[in-house]
DNA sequence: ATAGCGGCCGTACCATGGTACGGAGTCAAG
DNA sequence: CTTGACTCCGTACCATGGTACGGCCGCTAT
């Protein structure tokens, strides 16, 4: 499978064509030789690269973000790359952190409310009795 | 400070008076009664509300999600409103748990990276060599 | 040689969650 | 009673990450 179209790229990397195209035109995805007028052929190196921005986009990488990683790679220049690494490494540890504390929120809620049969879920209370002392 | 004006409730909130509209646009803070012509008053309880959305935010509901627990409240359906809790904690528990798989990736690369001072990092090299022998 | 499938291109549209703007009305202080 | 801050309202615009559409063109099989 030497060499595809772009529907086969698509296919391989998971996405629809016009998802191909739109990252072509996000410059994450270089438009390829055309041996046969007009017509893209892509290989397996696109697929790689493909494959690495849906990957990185799971990890929550941003298209933006996810062009500098890739320029990056190119340049060869670890440092940054490794910084920028570390960098989201921080980030999704917030982000987990964050989610965990509202899972633990949820779970509670979800407690309460299961004993006792009457009245509102304790949801809504959940907000709001805290911090209305203020000013 | 039992009553205020869109501004003070935008303060409370920690959100922007712009914010504040949209949300009554969409359903989720009711437009409340204007005791002089025109001009909205509100209180606590509009706080609290307000407060809520946030936090359910926070969370990671969507205001549509949102709504409905907010009707839900409303209407004291306790079992719908746990199901509801439930549902989203399992959702919850799939984007922590992709989540770290992400930051343990990235972790990885980071480290890989690391041990070495030229060529590429070995961030694009990650994703590509997996599953290309199919088809 | 002609139909039709696929590729190419620009442009428009979608959802989400806001943010900004302009014009008019209102309210409170000086 | 004027000034300035604040409100109201509709509508337009923004970023993100796509998705769809319509017209044209070339490749390939029948």
């Amino acid at each position: 499978m030497a060499a595809m179209t772009i529907a086969g790229l698509a296919r391989e990397g998971g996405v629809g064509v016009e998802t191909v195209r739109y990252y072509q035109r996000r410059g994450l995805l270089a438009e390829p030789a055309r041996p046969h007028s007009g017509v893209r052929r892509y290989d397996a190196e696109d697929v790689r690269r493909l494959r690495f921005i849906r990957g990185a986009q799971g990890a929550g990488f941003s298209l933006e973000q996810i062009g500098e990683l890739l320029r990056l790679d190119a340049s060869e220049d670890r440092a940054r790359a490794r910084a920028l690494a570390r960098e989201h490494i921080a980030e999704l540890d917030r982000r987990i952190a964050d989610l965990q504390m509202a899972r633990d929120w949820l779970s509670t809620l979800e407690h309460d409310c299961a004993s006792g049969t009457t009245g509102p879920c304790p949801i809504l209370r959940a907000f709001g009795g805290e911090g209305e002392a203020r000013s």
